[in-house]
DNA sequence: GTAAAATATGAGCAAATGCTCAGGTTGTAA
DNA sequence: TTACAACCTGAGCATTTGCTCATATTTTAC
């Protein structure tokens, strides 16, 4: 069962007809992680899922993990860029700070809401992998600096003793485990915009936002 | 491969040879789980590290699911202690609401730096497990209960439009959640008592106690 | 049309995994 | 001492896994 090393895609598919397989791979391998989690999602399974040879599959994804990283990276894109629109909102239109916050939340929200079953596996395997801890490292990290560059150029308005770099972390760490935590159990007191109500809060008072 | 229910103890034993076994086997998966992973904790493995035979590890465990949720079982045990520990506390030094809260944090700070390692793999991996799901459900519901019932009886010193539901839901997630990634990735800015101060910080001003 | 390149196939291998069972060893109690 | 129970052993079975490779089919380029 020797297992090769994690990386890239093998061989870029140039056929439209290669793309096809490409993306069932993906498709069907998602939907696997979704439904039956990670130790389901063997390679065969994989295949037959996709309607696709293995050998197919080793074609284009030199092992399991390179399978699951692309999709871990695609995943992590789709995320990434939220964030930056979420960005260039609170930037073009000249959002309060209630907003902007709210915005944010929302944004979140949104993203964890796509595909909270996948996200879940994700992030619980995908840090286990070789190449995953880059990724998810690199992802954080990346959101890290834009919460930390909005809080500084709004750091007038917070509590003088708020500390910036472990506010960021706080936010960042909180918002994201609340906001996964509530989209994978679902409890009816926080559906809506009750949530994203709450967890705004929770990040307004903590900052010291003084309101109304 | 045909995997066997997860169950409890196959058979419990009396002899004190049979409780050294059983012992270094539940030492041996811990180590396992917390240097290596969960797929790489396999029955071979654990029963070669315990320096025991497979067949013994069967005789007690009738499954590899049944080998961690009784790990799981005495992890989330400790932790519940930890719980009780802090209301005995709370109510007989008649301690002030930042005192309070600072215990609990304290606490699940505690609770947490005991086995980091150990106790995300659990956590990550204990849900997926048949019996797993009830364990990890009935420990949050048992904390929740908790942490409602006190804030219930502090409600008059906290803001008017305080939902208790609300609140507990997003106290006891965020809380576990930032100290999990904390202890996890231990970084510097958030060392000894800062990581205390800091999340009660959160906790105070999500509930809106008036301070000084 | 034809050759080369791209793509697809799936039987099957080597290694691993969860687990059993027939038989051995150690403790206990009379 | 003897007899029985508690305990331990480990070779190995049935199955699964990740993955390869020789071969077949399709597309592209001329």
């Amino acid at each position: 069962m020797a297992r090769r090393p994690a990386s890239s895609l093998r061989k870029s598919p140039t056929q439209d007809r290669a793309k096809h397989t490409v993306d069932a791979i993906l498709r069907a391998s998602a939907h696997i992680l979704r439904t039956q989690g990670y130790e389901a999602c063997t390679t065969n399974a994989v295949a037959k899922k996709a309607g696709v040879s293995i050998g197919s599959l080793y074609q284009y994804f030199p092992s399991k993990e390179a399978l699951v990283t692309a999709l871990a990276q695609a995943h992590a894109d789709r995320g990434y860029a939220l964030l930056v629109d979420w960005v260039r909102e609170a930037g073009e239109k000249a959002l309060s700070l209630e907003d902007t916050v709210r915005g944010y939340i929302r944004a979140m929200v949104a993203l964890h809401g796509v595909d909270p079953a996948l996200h879940r596996v994700l992030t619980e395997q995908v840090p286990r992998i070789g190449a995953g801890v880059k990724l998810v490292r690199q992802l954080s990290q990346r959101s890290a600096a834009m919460v930390r560059a909005w809080l500084e150029s709004q750091a007038s308005h917070f509590r003088a003793d708020l500390d910036l770099d472990l506010a960021t972390y706080m936010l960042v760490t909180s918002v994201e485990a609340v906001i996964f935590m509530v989209v994978l159990e679902a409890p009816k007191s926080l559906q809506g915009d009750r949530l994203v109500d709450e967890v705004s809060e929770l990040v307004l008072r903590y900052l010291g936002v003084r309101r109304r």
